[in-house]
DNA sequence: TTCCCCTTGTAGCATCTGCTACATTCTTGT
DNA sequence: ACAAGAATGTAGCAGATGCTACAAGGGGAA
């Protein structure tokens, strides 16, 4: 592997962390060079341009995600819904992803202003994350499954707006209130 | 009213319509001022700096939306959980709705990255759409009100992701699957 | 050694950013 | 009519941004 390659992944591994830490607020070259610890001459002369060293770390961010999700729901097991929400939502509480999941909403307002990569960066999250709650949902015939696992998705992500906006706190009384919400829905008839 | 207070009513109201349509994609004072039809030097002039331009703008649009949904859900009826839900996702999902919600992602995201004059602004919208949604929303006594309005809130946002993200036709799917997520849960025992 | 290419540094360009200094016109009260 | 202040235009500053031109160091192949 050439140095540029090497110099590639140990400065995706930086700016990953960077960019959880710090979110999208200082995303300068110059600034982003910083955080790798090399010149920003150099950045671009590992990656293409601005847009791919973002794509790069935050492909790994969202890497790194998955797995951490897998760890704490792991494959294989089926949960009812409100169970799933409930222990979805207490893993988006935890600290680390609590920084992801704002960064990640710094990512899909990014994609709404139309800036580059963020936009298909964002639907492939969302998809990703679609397949994952679908193979984790325990759910009557006839549901939509795929649409289920969108709410979820909506729900767990509208928290980290609230996380955002007014604080950790209410975002966990949020989430606690998201018992009563779900409660006894996964013995209802579908539509 | 002298004519700098004049000016700075139709530069709010144009600035609001642009941003609701152009969100926060383009918004330096030049941009902004050519979007109100003044020069960027008169934008300083008729306000102190480019925050409080954003801030009056942002607020003016915050208010008719209040209206906008007042007029939807009337204010002195309360619904039941499941119903509630439902219709606040179906009126955010109306167009002017739909544009407002992205702005709105927008303004969190800035809040996120710590900008002024976002986070506060943001914190105050949640807040006032929490006591909005608390006053018409019908309960068992001993559940969390204002916890479950919070959800809910989280709810409604999360669909905006979800909009920006893959787009009105998803978004529209798991708004409809939102009835098998509370349907059954107005009748359940608080925790 | 000599050549070549991978790697790195220095310097800078063109543009945009928020904001300001200064000069000018226009309005208004006396 | 005239002075004072409100309103507007012209020009520009100082800093940031993404990116590039150019040259030079460094190491392996001939």
């Amino acid at each position: 592997m050439s140095i540029r390659d090497e110099q590639r992944e140990r400065v995706v591994e930086r700016l990953s962390a960077h960019l959880l830490a710090n979110g999208l607020a200082q995303v300068s070259l110059r600034q982003l060079a910083a955080a790798a610890g090399v010149s920003d001459r150099m950045l671009l002369y590992y990656f293409e341009d601005k847009a791919e060293v973002l794509s790069a770390s935050l492909e790994r961010l969202a890497g790194q995600m998955i797995v951490s999700l897998a760890r704490a729901l792991p494959d294989g097991q089926v949960f009812p819904l409100a169970e799933f929400v409930q222990r979805a939502a207490d893993v988006a509480g935890r600290s680390e992803m609590r920084s992801f999941m704002r960064l990640w909403v710094e990512v899909i307002a990014a994609a709404a202003r139309g800036e580059m990569p963020f936009a298909e960066i964002s639907n492939q999250i969302i998809f990703g994350f679609q397949t994952w709650v679908e193979s984790r949902l325990d759910l009557p015939d006839g549901v939509d499954r795929a649409g289920v696992s969108l709410a979820i998705i909506a729900l767990i992500d509208g928290l980290a707006l609230i996380d955002i906006c007014v604080g950790e706190q209410h975002r966990g009384r949020a989430a606690r209130a998201l018992a009563f919400l779900t409660s006894a829905s996964g013995n209802a008839k579908p539509a």
